[in-house]
DNA sequence: CCCAAGATTGGCT
DNA sequence: GCCAATCTTGGGA
């Protein structure tokens, strides 16, 4: 498996979002499959760079292929993909995986041990790979990251994102089509996908 | 300065 | 289904 190259991340966020579902994310060797995904960008009312640059979003402005971490509702990590082209502001939040690499690791991190409790929600997601603030921005290329580019293509869903107020008609949201880990089900409505070469998501 | 809201989660009714 | 935990941010007084 190759990793992905930072150029994978500088393309628009809804785009990214699609193409990292079925990739595999590890820090420090521990992960799996990434099986849900949201894109934000700088013209979206419900992304943390909408209203520009303040102190926690400066990752969110700086180049593609880094972290932004930040923290929710004052106790919860949350992981993102720095992604898109000028004028900046966009990331993927990394929503939900399938534990493949270090389970037990992952166990004792969220003190819990069934499956989709692991990684299932970006608060979980991080607290079982270890992410918390020190790793905000840093680059996804080097250690302890590692995201390995899927070498098949894989059903990808669409809906509505999930935990925002604002531009909740945008379908953002990206999933792995019958995933059974993923933090919530997507809507019936949902519209099944072709990821890569497939149509785009309909925009608002 | 004060305060409400938030890209969440876990526990309890 | 409802609500508390916990703290940064942004908007209003």
């Amino acid at each position: 498996m190759v990793p992905v190259s930072r150029a994978f991340f500088a393309r628009p966020a809804a785009s990214v979002a699609q193409d990292l579902i079925g990739t595999i994310l590890l820090v420090d060797g521990i992960g799996g499959l990434i099986v849900e995904t949201e894109a934000y960008d700088h013209e979206d009312p419900a992304s943390h760079s909408y209203a520009g640059r303040t102190a926690r979003n400066a990752s969110m402005f700086g180049p593609p292929g880094h972290a932004y971490v930040y923290r929710s509702y004052g106790l919860h990590w949350c992981l993102n993909f720095v992604s898109g082209v000028e004028p900046l502001g966009s990331a993927v939040l990394i929503r939900a995986l399938q534990p493949m690499i270090g389970i037990e690791a992952m166990q004792l991190r969220r003190g819990v041990t069934a499956p989709k409790l692991l990684c299932g929600g970006p608060g979980r997601l991080s607290e079982a790979l270890g992410v918390t603030g020190a790793l905000d921005g840093h680059p996804l290329d080097e250690a302890p990251f590692l995201v390995l580019a899927r070498e098949r293509d894989v059903p990808v869903v669409c809906g509505p994102r999930i935990g925002i107020s604002r531009a909740t008609e945008m379908p953002w949201r990206f999933g792995l089509q019958g995933s059974a880990f993923l933090s919530r089900r997507f809507p019936d409505r949902a519209v099944p996908h072709a990821p890569a070469r497939g149509r785009r998501c309909p925009s608002p």
